[in-house]
DNA sequence: GTCTATATGTTGATAGAC
DNA sequence: GTCTATCAACATATAGAC
């Protein structure tokens, strides 16, 4: 028997999680009413404290699905077995694609981050910032070798990643001020991080070179 | 007649605004409470609403301020007659200093940006964003010069604009992830921003060359 | 201008029928 | 599991004394 496809084939407790993903994400933790949840998963209000008990919960179950699939994904591209110019070109390539899809995703983030550091933080488990602190330390060692050789300029990877990450991050973050200082017209900003997707990869590994 | 520094000695309206600037960039704005606004500024509740009348009202007069002196004073490093490696040392060196001394300012702004759009656009003056247009196209004019020539890349100034920005904003705006992530204990983000502020600019002058 | 007291409207959360 | 109805708490905003 196939699972009906949509939004409705979904069990309650999906829709009610794929609903406070959208509100929660569009308008920021505090924003957010359960009231609008409630009415974009199409059940009563209700039903989120059944299921989730209290906002709080059903915030912190939001972000750390969203949470699970970040940082394990940084990690996946950033460890794989390619030179790192290479890996620049995924990276960017794959947060452009996800927050053209999702573009309130960045400013969420940060948002959390800011006003719910508690959250954040056991969003994400001890694992994930092992595997992470391991990655650092490999990456460091294969840029210091190349350094060694002369074929790269002496660089801190957790400065690098910032300034990678935050280069993708910051347009969608500030989106309006983008669209109304640079980008104007109702394609406008499609048409700035067409161009970044093609600007920012040789950018940032021109700031690799020796 | 000399006027009694601090707190106490401005007047209501300021000290008020004071407060609000504080929990707003603090809490984000619909985190806040005009209590704990209220609180901060020793006055009492209705006060607030005497001076600002409404939160909204209170939250633009927070945001036209920071503002005020944002867009104006990047655009003040950024038209200096120096070399373009003068001024990015001038705006690495602005922004880190000023958000040590205000952590929360870039979550908050990005906050604002992602939530309240409205409020941010409204906060800029089409004198402010005429004046940005001006030194984007000089700039890109000099850059392009310095292409013909050999001496730099070839690179578009908002992207550029907005890399250095983000790379500014990205550590303070995700903070706590920071600190868990790769700067751990009591100085730990002090030192990664001590360290970063070596780092990035000439990250970012090395991107600049051919 | 500044305060106390209160009104007014939301919002998160619960009780209880079905 | 899902709904209707309702509560209790809070937050913004106002009225009115001083």
């Amino acid at each position: 028997m196939v699972k009906p496809s949509g939004q409705a084939g979904k069990d309650t407790q999906t829709r009610i999680l794929d609903a406070a993903d959208k509100v929660f994400v569009r308008r920021g933790t505090d924003g957010a009413r359960m009231q609008e949840i409630a009415d974009e998963a199409g059940v009563n209000k209700a039903l989120l404290h059944y299921y989730f008990r209290t906002k709080e919960q059903l915030a912190h179950a939001v972000f750390l699905r969203i949470a699970s699939s970040f940082l394990p994904r940084l990690i996946a591209l950033m460890g794989s077995a390619t030179p790192l110019d290479a890996k620049i070109d995924a990276v960017v390539d794959a947060y452009l694609t996800r927050f053209t899809r999702h573009p309130y995703l960045p400013g969420y983030i940060v948002s959390e981050a800011s006003h719910h550091p508690d959250r954040v933080l056991a969003a994400h488990s001890d694992e994930g910032r092992k595997a992470l602190r391991t990655l650092v330390g490999r990456l460091q060692k294969e840029i210091d070798r190349e350094v060694e050789a002369g074929h790269m300029a002496p660089m801190t990877v957790e400065q690098f990643l910032i300034t990678l990450v935050g280069s993708c991050f910051m347009p969608f973050a500030v989106r309006p001020l983008v669209v109304a200082l640079y980008a104007p017209g109702p394609r406008g900003f499609e048409r700035f991080i067409a161009r970044r997707r093609k600007e920012l990869p040789a950018f940032l590994k021109r700031a690799l070179r020796p």
